[in-house]
DNA sequence: TTCTTTGTGGGTAGCTGTGGGGAGTTGCTC
DNA sequence: GAGCAACTCCCCACAGCTACCCACAAAGAA
């Protein structure tokens, strides 16, 4: 399971260090394999390989192919695969990295079975300093989980 | 079963020593593995990592995908595994100890599941000398116990 | 008392994240 | 094809952090 969240920074040549403990989880996962796409969010995916493979299926199965056509566009067209480099980082595309807005700092963030990179600023905003308090729908929600 | 409040000191490096009653139950129940994030109130919550797991399987299999991934961004992202140093002790990454305003004087209170860690002065304004009456809906609650 | 347990503090080796040089490859232009 | 630029990926270096070790004081048990 991916989780926490991990400041860190994009160099000039636009690597990004993935933190030790993503790295056990996607080499035993998927031997490193992942692909980076991006989401509903103002970020990007990364899922491990197998992972993405499953929601790829998942949108080629659908009913609805006018959807399924419009998704393809959006989360396949989009979708690199890549590999860690002998020193544990990845390249980010420039697309994808134009696309998010991404350069300097940013928050690396676990979210179960993928991850989220945010630039600095936008995660600060939503998940940071910037959420003073928690929706009362989503503090009920909360709740109503046995913890 | 945790319970009962400990008042305990976070170093400067960041550590704090978990109290040897919940050591011993940690031992027991999840081989010292446990997950820290945050909850709805202004503290972390420090939960058994199976207990956790439960957890996060629970909001992932949500039927609500929506509140789902609120959710994962509010406590899983947050969430850091981690387990105990040879002392006993365990490191409060920087991020979650910023965002509960943890440093020096703390309080570790019992939750049966988990444990929550407080700021000294929030946690006496809420459960300690602050606490000057019960709510009358609570007290009810509580005289319906069988006790 | 004496010994053990427990919470606290600090030194230090090794790991991790970051930066940058440079070799090899690809693709473009002339 | 030759030359060049852009890009990728290797290596090395280094600072800061983590997690180990040791030490010690206070409290409790024998």
């Amino acid at each position: 399971m991916f989780s926490g969240s991990h400041q860190l920074t994009i160099d000039d040549k636009g690597r990004l260090a993935i933190p030790a403990c993503f790295r056990k989880e996607l080499a035993e996962c998927c031997a490193s394999q992942m692909v980076i796409t991006r989401g509903p969010n103002p970020c990007l995916e990364i899922y491990p390989a197998n992972e993405f493979q499953r929601i790829a299926d998942e949108i080629d199965q659908m009913e609805d192919r006018q959807m399924a056509e419009t998704l393809k566009g959006i989360v396949i067209g989009l979708a690199v695969q890549t590999e860690l480099d002998k020193q544990g980082r990845v390249l980010l595309p420039t697309l994808l990295r134009k696309h998010a807005r991404l350069n300097g700092a940013a928050v690396l963030m676990g979210q179960i079975r993928r991850f989220d990179l945010w630039p600095d600023d936008l995660w600060n905003e939503r998940y940071g300093d910037g959420l003073q308090s928690i929706d009362a729908q989503v503090v009920d929600a909360f709740r109503t989980l046995k913890r």
